[in-house]
DNA sequence: GATGAATGAGCATTCATTCAT
DNA sequence: AATGAATGAATGCTCATTCAT
């Protein structure tokens, strides 16, 4: 306690080691990185710029040098991980031998980075009726996924066939957010079951068929 | 202190006049219908209870008296406005004659209140995922929903049928967001045709029949 | 909102030039100053703590990089000024020849401070009853200085000796802020004489006397 | 939960008894009563007058109608222990037989009223300091114990008697509070000694003596 | 005399952003 | 390029007080 003890806080030394003055590439993709994992842990509103900066090891006015705002960061983190999961995607389709394991494949992929970034998705689907920017970008990587499925299936196909894939899209991601985010245990419900039910699903778009057939019902 | 002082105070004119001493279930309902506009227009983040309190015509503290907190306000909203899609669920199926009609009329039905609560949907899928309160509430409801798919049911169903009635919510709640928040215009697809296919897809769940055919695919 | 926008903003002329970017260190200690300042004119619950960043020249948030509250910065003002008085009642006692004018020396010191931070004791008080922390730091105090006590008087002692410097501590202290407080004056009491006896009771304390023997000093 | 289970909060029926429309007279004194009880559990500046009034079973308006703040509130309370104090006192000195029971009982009294009344006691200190009222309330009430001990003394006393009545009462009080407050245990001290102590300077004081000799004690 | 809903002003705290170094 | 102390403005919340009933 003595007379030195005058009450101080932590003493700031002790830098984490980061690279001052380093590439500025590399110190937005550092900032871009623990964005991503703060903003999965807490959501968007649940952080500021200067926890990101800080997260990355670096003082608050760098995120101002590489960023405009905490959008523009969430937007970049988003970004890398859709461009991660289409590369993703892309391989297994071009590796998968047969619609079935490619099916298959794809749903566990989804799954995958639905349960990796449940956090960011939460975040971003507020973000995207509220931001024009996040809904155009959210909006381009849609259509993306559209013409992935047009191009894979070639010429056949219903005349609502786009619309039967994008109702596909709805139904693989919201079950994926389900699982993801633990309501399907929640509710009691089999996982094992439901990504059979997805895999059948995806399986059957992937091989041309329409699906619910409605002729059977007539 | 000198600075500061200068400070002009805001001007109390213009008072607009209110129910002082109104009942305190009117005034709390007064407080709900502002919130749940509110809320949905600008978000669950975008807005704070002295805006909330004002919105409904009242002053900040108004607000305290009747809700602890934003977060409180918002579950009351999101209750009210489930609770009015139920007894509209309720008369719907009560009324229709035969599953074709009642399938048709629930998709508009989710549809409407999709629409009509789009912004406050998007704030809850995100509260939902980073708040327990708000997740028992949904799961709470959610469980609800399945139960009374299975009764409407009847004994029928397939082992997996819990799972495919889940799987089939999830679908019909996801597309109608992708209508209510113009995603589906704006990927150039007919709603129409996509209203089409949930109208199938409910229909067959209604009139319990298992839906993707497995045994006809093989 | 339309009536509440026409609120006029804060003019923000007239800054005063204060050390941006000073010393962390330096602007804690600013803070403590301006605050013990505060604290002791109005007391503790007389501020808050915007007020006591701007009377030390900086903006509210400021003074939370440095403290997290109120009570943190009262504690340390509280520290420094229990320390300055340790430090010179210390070098009195080196200093002072004879215990007959290390006991004036104290007795006038006590009154000092006592005058000084009549309005920090007043409010410590009150708080050390309310909170925790305040009272470990006020008890450690106050075995401080009977340790002190013991280690001037060596061995000799009477059995209840350590309840005889208790007492006499709350004696001192007690008398002390009834001058500081002017209750002494308005009661139309000595000031001279009250510190005349005080004198006698720790003068016979630190010679290892039991009590101010007067008869001797006629 | 249902459809009547619109998130109402706590109904508030059910009203605690009390005499509406009571005389004016008894409804102060419950107000009294409470505020006393509550602001020597939470201190002057833990409690606001809402809740004091609800404490006593009114409503906020009705504190108002009775005290113009919380101050006189609290000063009203404090005059009403301080007098009920006084009536003992003086039935302690009439009933006693001899100065040695009547100085045990005056510290067994007074230790007792600072153990029922510490909270208030310590809010006090601070508002004498802040409030000219309860300062002059608080003087009176000195100047009456001197008196007293004067008049109990008769012509006998040295020159400097009244400053030794006063640093006597100072003593006593001071080191009662230590006790009521717990710091005399906290110190490892021994509450039977201090008492001990006590009863000797109370008893010398009523029989006029200088100081208690404790040479004649043995 | 009592009520209790309502409130304006204030307090504790946070955040996006800047700027001198 | 990076810093980090500093900040104005705003946010969540509380309190002493009023007034129509």
């Amino acid at each position: 306690m003595k007379i030195s003890g005058l009450g101080l806080k932590a003493i700031p030394s002790m830098r984490r080691e980061r690279p001052r003055r380093g590439a500025p590439f590399a110190t937005r993709e550092r900032l871009i990185d623990a964005a991503a994992i703060v903003f999965n842990r807490v959501g968007y509103d649940g952080t500021d710029s200067n926890r990101l900066a800080r997260a990355a090891g670096y003082a608050p006015a760098t995120f101002y040098k590489h960023f405009p705002d905490k959008r523009a960061i969430f937007l970049a983190a988003y970004e890398r991980w859709v461009s991660a999961e289409w590369i993703e995607v892309e391989r297994v389709l071009d590796d998968a031998r047969g619609s079935r394991e490619a099916a298959a494949r794809i749903v566990d992929l989804t799954l995958m980075h639905h349960r990796r970034w449940r956090g960011l998705r939460a975040s971003l689907r507020a973000l995207v009726l509220s931001d024009a920017r996040a809904r155009a970008f959210y909006r381009a990587q849609r259509r993306r996924q559209l013409r992935m499925m047009a191009r894979l299936r070639g010429q056949r196909g219903a005349p609502d066939q786009v619309e039967r894939d994008a109702v596909q899209l709805f139904t693989v991601e919201r079950t994926c957010d389900a699982i993801a985010e633990g309501e399907a245990a929640a509710l009691g419900l089999s996982t094992q079951r439901i990504l059979d039910l997805l895999r059948d699903l995806v399986e059957g778009s992937l091989a041309g068929r329409r699906r619910p057939r409605r002729a059977a019902r007539r």
